[in-house]
DNA sequence: TTGTACGCGTTATCAG
DNA sequence: CTGATAACGCGTACAA
């Protein structure tokens, strides 16, 4: 193990008392000039750095923030905890990450391990709604503020960051509508995920308001990942029930269905056109490129942050407000209706 | 900020000493059978958990490990992370990770930002070979030791993981050449990569041991991100001078050669086959399905991991070793030849 | 202007 | 079996 220089070390080098070693690295008015230089020589010399441990004991503080995320193989988190860490840097705060992956009992064991860590607030994008809210309610009583971003809590009062999901599906929608699609279904994400109902209600809202016809083959579900898309769309291929348009809830889902349409030797977009969520990289690599919405993830991290940040370090924190982040519809090649 | 309870707490409310707090919860044979039902019931009721940053302070560790990485946008990263995470959550450490986003002015900052932090060892992949050599030597020469995975540095003496790049992109190339491909040419990484280095002396080799001609042509740089691979590929096509297969240095670059080549009306792998490297996801999603190889990404995060905590942990550790983890090659649609 | 003493939470040592 | 004390590194109130 590395052995550090302390304050000690400084003071017996110059036979003076910590506390004076202390005063003039904080560059203090009441310490003499000339020790003051003296001391940051020495301090210099021994390549002396602040013990962070021991300050944080000091201070009770632990200067940590704990993350939870369903899980961050995908780019879109990446991206969220690129721009947590940029915040949270800034602050002189320390990230300490843990992954659900997309499972409520190791969401559960995040949050215990978080807390025999001290963390002083937790950021937490859910794996399902309402299955830990007690735990939530929880810390956030013990004093442990909370911030979700992405996947909220309907039920807890917290800071919360997303995008407007209602709006961008409906608008995905509206787009394959003025492209003159009529039969147009929706891939709809869990049932569990606010994200995933506000979407299907945006799908929803907007076949209404255009007067297309809904039934109960219109909202089909196809879950997260790009597998279960397969799967469900080839279904869909032998029913030979097949839409004009499907607006998926996500891009993995999408890529998935497009896999299962092409292996079909059916055409994208002439046959079928198609709509992801949340913007992969891919998205723009594959044959046709998709059409997707682009969520703002690196400032949706930082937001996050901020907002955790607020609640920990303000003496009385504004009450619990929700940030909703501006999307945007990038259209492509995948959902355009080359007969127009 | 949360109050939590702590051994004094308990030892007041029973009237003992802190000492015999700690000894009972610690569950020492010396103290009282009774005494210790007490006080284990005292610290249930109290919801005691030790503080993890005392005890730090104490046993002048910080149970800390840093993490450095080019970046984890990508899933290749992501993967390698989750393993490291396993292992070091097994063993009590915490990890700290940073980006340098490709840039070694930001490596050379996350250095000192770990520093900073005390970790006990740092793991690192590269942004550079070479940029940061004297930095690593110093950290090594302080006591904090180092493992490299995936871009490791040769000068310097550490632990590394890697998968064998040069025998992998040996087999890449000779399974085009079974192929019956005839003109193939590579796009290669960086030079200053030993990733990139190794990659190309195997598809050089291989060229060679099957007696096909090699030119100035047959390399070409191309960069690490889809978006340099997709120009490249543009300006090969406009050249018209175009090979039979391109064996890529990693899928993001075919994924971006795939794109131009489909857009110039070039069939893959008909006119041009595929080959890439590293193993994205979305390999398997794009038309045709990419070949690619496949790495150990999750293990390598875990052996490294473990390799660094032998060093930390074990009073005389083993001499550095280089753990070269078995990678596969995913033959698809991309490099087949339907001409024989 | 500088030094002494204390506390943050914990465990180890030593005395009782 | 149990308690008092010191130490980890730091900042600071108080004393000199």
């Amino acid at each position: 193990m590395k052995k550090y220089a302390t304050l000690k070390d400084i003071a017996n080098a110059l036979k003076i008392s910590t506390a004076t070693v202390s005063r003039a690295l904080a560059d203090r008015w009441d310490v003499n000039p000339n020790t003051k230089k003296l001391v940051q020589a020495e301090a210099e010399r021994q390549n002396y750095k602040p013990n962070p441990i021991a300050l944080r004991l000091q201070n009770k503080r632990s200067k940590t923030i704990g993350l939870i995320v369903p899980e961050f193989r995908s780019s879109f988190f990446s991206n969220i905890i690129a721009g947590i860490q940029q915040a949270l840097d800034e602050a002189g705060f320390q990230l300490l990450i843990t992954q659900s992956n997309e499972s409520s009992e190791n969401e559960e064991r995040n949050i215990k391990l978080l807390e025999n860590n001290m963390v002083e607030g937790i950021l937490i994008s859910l794996v399902k709604e309402g299955i830990n809210n007690e735990h939530y309610q929880n810390l956030i009583d013990s004093g442990i503020p909370l911030v979700f971003f992405n996947r909220v809590c309907t039920k807890i009062e917290a800071p919360k960051v997303i995008i407007d999901d209602y709006k961008m599906a409906f608008f995905a929608t509206e787009h394959l509508i003025y492209n003159k699609f009529k039969k147009i279904i929706h891939f709809s994400g869990p049932d569990e995920l606010s994200v995933s109902r506000e979407r299907k209600r945006g799908f929803l809202d907007a076949m209404k308001k255009h007067k297309l016809t809904i039934d109960n083959s219109s909202v089909v579900e196809a879950g997260i990942f790009s597998d279960k898309g397969y799967d469900v769309m080839k279904i869909l291929i032998d029913t030979s029930n097949l839409p004009d348009a499907i607006f998926c809830f996500n891009d993995p889902t999408a890529l998935g269905a497009l896999k299962a349409i092409k292996e079909a030797g059916i055409r994208c977009p002439e046959d079928i056109a198609l709509v992801g969520f949340s913007e992969t990289e891919i998205a723009q690599l594959v044959e046709p490129p998709l059409t997707s919405i682009q969520q703002p993830t690196f400032e949706m991290g930082e937001t996050a942050a901020k907002l955790l940040l607020e609640q920990i370090t303000m003496a009385t924190p504004p009450a619990p407000r929700t940030v909703s982040l501006t999307a945007k519809l990038n259209i492509r090649k995948s959902s355009i209706n080359k007969h127009l």
